[in-house]
DNA sequence: CTTTATGGTTTTTTT
DNA sequence: AACCATAAAG
C-alpha cells in the first residue's frame, strides 16, 4: 500500500488516510477526486482491515462505478463483487429487492420511469374525474416528483386557492402512491424514499445496515438531494466512517431537486470534520482553466477554491463566430479536420456539447456528409424505443403479474382486436373483485357486455402470458425474450409494418436486446450475483446512457453538457452560446438558476484537455422559426486574454470593448422585446436533390400544399418514397441537378 | 368495437 | 417525427 501513496501528492495522500470519522473534500475539476476516492477505498480494505462487504461507495453514474470496481480490483488484487458501489437509484434497489416485504412489496416490483409515471397517472385522473384536456399529467408528475425529492407527503401540501393545478395535486399524489402500490411499483423517487421510511419505522433493520455499512464514501456529493440526504443521515450513525467528495462548483441538477446546501453546509452538520481541498489540477491547460475560473468565479453561491495547474499554457480558447446552426456545424466539422491533420487527433479525442439534445441534428447531419463517425449519448434512449419498450413490457407483466401499467400496453400490441373499451370493461370488474387486471383476463367469461369472440380473443392473450410465467424460471432470460418475442408476433410485426429500411433497423435492435440480456445473464452468472429477469429489468431502468459509452471505437462523442461531467477529453466543442439558449432562457431571470447555468457551462469547459472551443450562431432555427440570437453573456466573462476569435467573414474584428458595449445594448432589447423574427425559407422544386438524415440522399418527386403546411415527396436511394411535412423534415438541400 | 385517418401539439437538462 | 385525441370508416 505504501508504493501505491506514491501516485498521490499531499493533500490526497492527507484525505486518503484521514483517520477522522467524517470527511470532506472539496475536489476541483480534475483535480483527481475518483482517484482519491478509490485510493480511500483501497486503503480501508488493506490498511484499515475493514471487509470490502462493510463498505458502501456511491457514484454518480453505474459507469464510474464499474471503473472503480476495476480499478481497486487491479489495486489491491483483492475480489470486490462484495463491496457495495453504485448510484443511488441502484443502491437502493437492491436494498429494496431484499426488504420489499416490509414495506409490503413483492420482491419482483417494477420501476417506473417517466413514460409509465404519465399512464399511470392518467389512470389516477381518470379515476378523480380530472379531465386530461385541462391538467396536463407530465404536470402532476413533475410536480410529484418535486414534492417526494423534498420528502413531502400528500399531507404536507397545502391546498392553496391560487392555483387549481395545486389545489388538485395532494389527491392525484394520494391516488398516485395507492396506484403504485397496487400495481407493486415504484417510481424513481421512491426508491430513495421508500428505504427512508422502511428505516424510520423499523429500527431493527436500521440497525443492520448501520452494522452491515462501516465506511460509506459518497462521489458528487454536491448533487445529492434532500431525500439522498435524509438516507445518508439515517445511515451514517457517529461510529460510522462517511467520507463525501465534491465540488459546489460543478452542482447542475438544482432543477432536479439536487441540494447545493447540502455540501456548503457539510461541515455544520457534521461538526469536527476533516476538510481537505484539491486545488491543482491535473487535467487542462492552463488557458483553459484560468477562463473557466474567471467564468465561475461570478457565481456568490459558492465556497471559494484556487483552482491552478502546472500545465503549460496552452492554445487559447477559440471562439467561433457563426452565421447559423448549420454554418456553426461546418465550421465545428472544419476545426475537427484541422485538428485531425496538423495535429494527428483521432475521433476519440473530441467532443461536441450542446445545451439541448435537439440541437444535436444539424451536428450529426454535418458529420455524416463529411464521414466523420459519431456516436451520440441521450437523446432517443436505445431502451426508449418503442420496439424494445414493447418488449420489456411484455417481460416486465411476466415478472411483476400486477403491473397494469405494462399490460395495458401490449394488451393490443401487435394488434389483436382487444380494445380499450373491452379493457374498461375488464378492469372494471376486476377492480370490483379486488383482483389484478391480468387476473381479471383470466375472468372474462364472468364479465357482461363482452362477446362471446372477444372473450375468446382476450383468453388466448391471457394464456399466452401464463404460458410465459410458468417458463420463466425454467429457461434462461434471453430465450424466454426470444421465443416469446416470436410467439406473440412482435417479429412478424416488425417485418410486414415498416418499410425495409425501418423494419431491419427494428429488428436489429431487438436482436441487440437478446445480446444483452444473454451478456447480462451470463456476467452476472459468473460472478454468483442475481441474474434473474427482474435484475435484468432493474439494470435497464436504471440506465444511463453514458454507463453505454464504449470508449474503445474510434468516433467522435456528441451529448449535452449534463451527460459531460465527469468525464475528460483532449478537444471540447461547447456550442450554442446564445442568450435563450445557453443560458436557456426560462432559467436566466432567477439568479440561482442563472448560477447554476454558469456552472454548466463550467463543468463543460473543464472537460476539455489541450483544446476548447466556443461556438455561437446569429440565427438559429427554433421552434419552427428562425431567430435573431444574441451571444451568451458568459462569453464576456471570459477574459478576452485566453480567447482567440474565430470570425466569419470580413474579418470584422472591432475592438472587444466595442464588442462588448455592442454586445450589451443587444441584451438590453433582447430582454426588453424578447426573441422573433421570422424567415419562411423552404425552397424545394420538383427534381432538386435534397439529404435527409435517417433515409439519405433523394428527389423531390413532388408539391403538395403551401408555406407551413407543404409536403414534399421524396424518392429516396433504395426506392424509398416518403411523404414529408417539409417544416419538420429538416431536409437538406443538394446541389441541384438538372 | 376496433382500426385507420387526420389534425394538433410538442422541446431543458435525467435518475 | 412521434405522440395524442378525436372522428369517420369498417
Amino acid at each position: 500500500m505504501s508504493t501505491i501513496l506514491k501516485d498521490l501528492n499531499e493533500v490526497q495522500k492527507e484525505a486518503v488516510t484521514s483517520e477522522n470519522k467524517q470527511i470532506l473534500i472539496l475536489a476541483g475539476a480534475g483535480s483527481g477526486k475518483t482517484r482519491t476516492l478509490t485510493y480511500r477505498i483501497a486503503w480501508l480494505i488493506s490498511n484499515k482491515k475493514i471487509k470490502p462487504e462493510h463498505i458502501l461507495a456511491v457514484t454518480f453514474t453505474n459507469k464510474a462505478a464499474r471503473e472503480m470496481k476495476d480499478r481497486l480490483a487491479a489495486l489491491i488484487k483483492g475480489k470486490m463483487s462484495a463491496l457495495w458501489i453504485g448510484t443511488f437509484h441502484s443502491i437502493c434497489a437492491r436494498i429494496m429487492r431484499m426488504e420489499a416485504k416490509h414495506l409490503g412489496y413483492d420482491q419482483g416490483f417494477t420501476i417506473y420511469d417517466v413514460d409509465d409515471q404519465v399512464r399511470a397517472l392518467k389512470k389516477c385522473m381518470s379515476r378523480l374525474n380530472i379531465p386530461q384536456q385541462m391538467y396536463s399529467p407530465k404536470l402532476f408528475q413533475s410536480k410529484i416528483s418535486r414534492a417526494k425529492n423534498n420528502l413531502q407527503k400528500p399531507a404536507d401540501l397545502v391546498k392553496e386557492m391560487a392555483v387549481e393545478v395545486d389545489r388538485l395535486l395532494p389527491d392525484v399524489f394520494e391516488e398516485y402512491d395507492r396506484f403504485l402500490k397496487e400495481n407493486n411499483a415504484m417510481d424513481f423517487d421512491d426508491l430513495l424514499l421508500k428505504p427512508i421510511e422502511l428505516f424510520q419505522n423499523n429500527p431493527k433493520l436500521l440497525k443492520k445496515y448501520r452494522s452491515k455499512f462501516k465506511s460509506i464514501l459518497i462521489d458528487e456529493y454536491q448533487d445529492t438531494n434532500r431525500a439522498q440526504y435524509e438516507l445518508i443521515k439515517l445511515l451514517a450513525d457517529k461510529d460510522i466512517d462517511l467520507c463525501v467528495v465534491g465540488d459546489e462548483d460543478q452542482s447542475i441538477y438544482r432543477w432536479r431537486g439536487a441540494d447545493i446546501n447540502n455540501i456548503l453546509n457539510f461541515s455544520k452538520d457534521f461538526p469536527g470534520a476533516d476538510v481537505f481541498r484539491l486545488e491543482e489540477n491535473y487535467r487542462s491547460n492552463n488557458n483553459i482553466l484560468e477562463g473557466a475560473n474567471a467564468l465561475v468565479a461570478n457565481n456568490q453561491q459558492r465556497l471559494g477554491k484556487n483552482l491552478f495547474t502546472k500545465r503549460p499554457e496552452g492554445d487559447p480558447i477559440v471562439l467561433i463566430e457563426t452565421e447559423n446552426e448549420r454554418d456553426e456545424a461546418k465550421k465545428i466539422v472544419e476545426c475537427i479536420h484541422n485538428e485531425m491533420f496538423s495535429k494527428k487527433r483521432s475521433f476519440n479525442d473530441i467532443a461536441i456539447l450542446y445545451r439541448t439534445n435537439a440541437q444535436s441534428r444539424v451536428l450529426e447531419e454535418e458529420l455524416r456528409k463529411n464521414a466523420i463517425s459519431y456516436r451520440i449519448i441521450g437523446g432517443q434512449k436505445f431502451y426508449e424505443r418503442k420496439e424494445i419498450r414493447d418488449i420489456l413490457a411484455y417481460l416486465k407483466i411476466i415478472t411483476n403479474p400486477q403491473d397494469s401499467v405494462s399490460l395495458r400496453r401490449i394488451i393490443n400490441f401487435p394488434l389483436r382486436g382487444i380494445g380499450d373499451t373491452t379493457v374498461g370493461k375488464i378492469e372494471k370488474y376486476a377492480e370490483s373483485l379486488g383482483i389484478t387486471l391480468l387476473e381479471g383476463l383470466g375472468h372474462v367469461k364472468d364479465v357482461d357486455s363482452i362477446s362471446e369472440g372477444m372473450a375468446n380473443r382476450v383468453l388466448e392473450f391471457h394464456q399466452i402470458i401464463q404460458k410465459y410465467r410458468k417458463l420463466r424460471n425454467k429457461i434462461s432470460a434471453a430465450e424466454l425474450a426470444s421465443t416469446l418475442t416470436t410467439d406473440v408476433g412482435i417479429i412478424n410485426h416488425l417485418k410486414t409494418e415498416y418499410d425495409q429500411y425501418e423494419s431491419e433497423a427494428r429488428l436489429q435492435n431487438v436482436h441487440e436486446l437478446f445480446n444483452t440480456i444473454e451478456d447480462f445473464t451470463k456476467e452476472r452468472e459468473s460472478e454468483g450475483l442475481d441474474n434473474s429477469l427482474a435484475s435484468f429489468l432493474e439494470e435497464v431502468s436504471l440506465q444511463t446512457d453514458i454507463d453505454s459509452l464504449d470508449e474503445t471505437k474510434n468516433q467522435v462523442t456528441l451529448m449535452t453538457l449534463h451527460s459531460a461531467k465527469g468525464l475528460e477529453f483532449p478537444i471540447v466543442f461547447i456550442t450554442g452560446l446564445e442568450m435563450g439558449l445557453f443560458p436557456l432562457q426560462r432559467n436566466s431571470a432567477d439568479p440561482a438558476e442563472l448560477e447554476e447555468e454558469r456552472r454548466l457551462l463550467y463543468v463543460g469547459m473543464t472537460r476539455a484537455q489541450e483544446n476548447l472551443y466556443l461556438s455561437y450562431a446569429r440565427t438559429r432555427r427554433r421552434f419552427n422559426s428562425v431567430m435573431t440570437m444574441v451571444p451568451s453573456l458568459f462569453l464576456d466573462e471570459i477574459p478576452s486574454k485566453y480567447i482567440e476569435i474565430k470570425s466569419t467573414e470580413s474579418g470584422r474584428k472591432s475592438a472587444s470593448t466595442t464588442r462588448k458595449q455592442a454586445r450589451r445594448k443587444k441584451m438590453l432589447e433582447y430582454f426588453k422585446q424578447g426573441q422573433e423574427s421570422q424567415e419562411s425559407e423552404l425552397d424545394y422544386s420538383i427534381g432538386s436533390l435534397v439529404y435527409h438524415s435517417t433515409f439519405g440522399k433523394g428527389k423531390v418527386v413532388n408539391l403538395e400544399g403551401q408555406g407551413e403546411r407543404m409536403k414534399v415527396s421524396v424518392l429516396f436511394e433504395g426506392n424509398i418514397m416518403k411523404k414529408l411535412i417539409a417544416q419538420y423534415a429538416n431536409l437538406t438541400p443538394l446541389e441541384v441537378v438538372d
